[in-house]
DNA sequence: GGCGTAGTTGTTCAAGCGTATAATAACATC
DNA sequence: GATGTTATTATACGCTTGAACAACTACGCC
């Protein structure tokens, strides 16, 4: 009987492979669907060798929550422009591909289920969340202060908790079941809600659109 | 060796409980921690009386989440008063005990992790949504009629839709982390953004408060 | 008051789980 | 090209899982 031959990856490769394929198997079939065996199968390995990259498979849950964390996230920090431009940017990031499609919310909903049991995984989430809202805060008071109104701070941070939570819901509901939606009615709605909530137009579509 | 003397109980009763055991299980450590042994611990009964009841172990999760979807609309679909007030109560009840605390966001956000893996959850997901955001819908016509708007069935549409992502968003942030907030600060950012939406006042308490 | 039905128990089974470890193959260095 | 290191495989172990089933017991019925 003999061995299969096998390809020996540079160590960042390998370890990036084995959080896809945990990814993979979580997008699929749950969090009960990560089995090393079944992560070893995506990878094209063998289990054992999972073993030698993560000290348990908690450690490799945890990698891949905060990369799923960071994908939902990087794109929408990092817009660039004036400030209206740049909170556009961002409402329209958070609410089109590839931040907002299924697999994206399976893999969130599945970690965000463990949340309130695991504190390692709640750390983690803490972190992106307040990242998140901050950067959204900081783009607001940007904004209000470009078209010549105060920043009030506690205005700003109710705000930010407003939009943040329009954002976080229809995301959900995009995500969850797009085709109730029109093509870009999400982004539509969500750009002449938060001229509402703001006062001040953003450059939203005409609502005939 | 003896045998444990046994309680016979009614149909229904012996299947709220196991359900119950269910949802205790899952919300303490997530759907893998919903096995059949566990359950009939928590119920207080022996794993195999489970398969007395349910055909198979699927068949119990599917009956489980029916009963999360069912407590977290049916009270906001049951509020009572005249418009105005039927509103109101819609949005605060969503955002209160017992609708929203953490084990009800753990308990949601195990099943919608499988929603999309699995038809028949997608099925009752769907269902649920739908019902809960029709409600919404309605509720808000007979508002805007009250207050001698015309309710232009397009411009319900589109506000039921942004209410119902605001809604779902501050749920969702509250449940995950409400000591990141001040007592009530959701209901009344809530109330104020909802007017805001509207352009019309549902008796939000003024901002200073 | 005995009997039949069905709710309930205890036990078993094969499959799959996470983990541990020895053997092996690929690569780096000299 | 021999050698040492380590990434990778293969296999094993102890445990839990969902499911199945036979034995047992409470209760309704006649």
């Amino acid at each position: 009987m003999s061995r299969r031959t096998f390809h020996r990856a540079p160590e960042g490769e390998r370890r990036h492979d084995l959080i896809e394929a945990t990814l993979d198997c979580i997008a699929e079939s749950g969090l009960q669907g990560a089995t090393v065996r079944q992560i070893a199968i995506k990878a094209g390995v063998t289990a054992g060798l999972i073993r030698h990259y993560f000290a348990s498979k908690e450690h490799i849950l945890q990698e891949a929550y905060r990369v799923v964390i960071g994908r939902l996230t990087e794109k929408a920090e990092r817009v660039t422009g004036d400030p209206e431009e740049r909170l556009r940017s961002f409402i329209v990031i958070n609410l089109t591909e590839p931040v907002a499609n299924s697999r994206s919310l399976s893999l969130w909903a599945s970690f965000i289920s463990r949340v309130s049991v695991d504190p390692q995984l709640a750390a983690i989430h803490r972190e992106g969340y307040l990242g998140f809202r901050n950067a959204l805060e900081s783009l607001l008071a940007d904004f209000l202060e470009s078209k010549g109104q105060e920043a009030d701070p506690a205005r700003c941070r109710a705000l930010a908790i407003a939009i943040n939570g329009l954002l976080d819901g229809l995301w959900l509901e995009g995500c969850l079941a797009g085709e109730l939606f029109e093509e870009r009615e999400l982004v539509s709605i969500a750009l002449t809600s938060i001229e509402a909530l703001i006062g001040l137009p953003i450059g939203a579509p005409a609502t005939t659109q």
